[in-house]
DNA sequence: CCTCCTTGTAAAGCTTGCTTTACATAAAGA
DNA sequence: TCTTTATGTAAAGCAAGCTTTACAAGGAGG
């Protein structure tokens, strides 16, 4: 799973903490997520769709089986 | 979390362990998702969506922050 | 140089997703 | 009645997602 989380966030001005705000979790799992250290949730998934006003799809890349 | 699992299976004629095997989970997975036990991780929710061809959003209903 | 701001990352610990094994039950058919 | 098929569910255990605390490092600005 590849995402778009760093570079949509940076559209739109914001740092990593406010992200982590908005979505009420904790600044390093952005971190994480960006970085590829771990899946989301798929709760985690869709509040940043909705937060991003995206679909999941365009967030977040599935890339087969392997990881 | 909602999901329409369970009566996209139905609709395909398919039953739990057929999906599970496509799907490369065990039976009690496709079970526990049906009847709410528990969400899935985005990789399942992306291996179900692209199984069934559609979005994880016509799929999986995300009904805000409880569950 | 010093300080602040932002980000990366690690460790320990809790919770949740998923597995295997196992048993129960209802429906359908011989 | 007996058996088979499909489903529900529980328990134990491992793996993954997320938390808090903590520290490191680069860039910007005084």
């Amino acid at each position: 799973m590849k995402n778009r989380i760093e570079e949509i966030r940076k559209e739109r001005g914001l740092r990593q903490e406010e992200l982590a705000e908005a979505l009420e979790v904790s600044r390093q799992t952005i971190s994480s997520l960006e970085n590829g250290r771990y899946n989301p949730s798929i709760i985690l998934a869709f509040k940043v769709a909705a937060y991003f006003g995206m679909q999941i799809e365009d967030i977040f890349i599935y890339e087969g089986d392997a990881q």
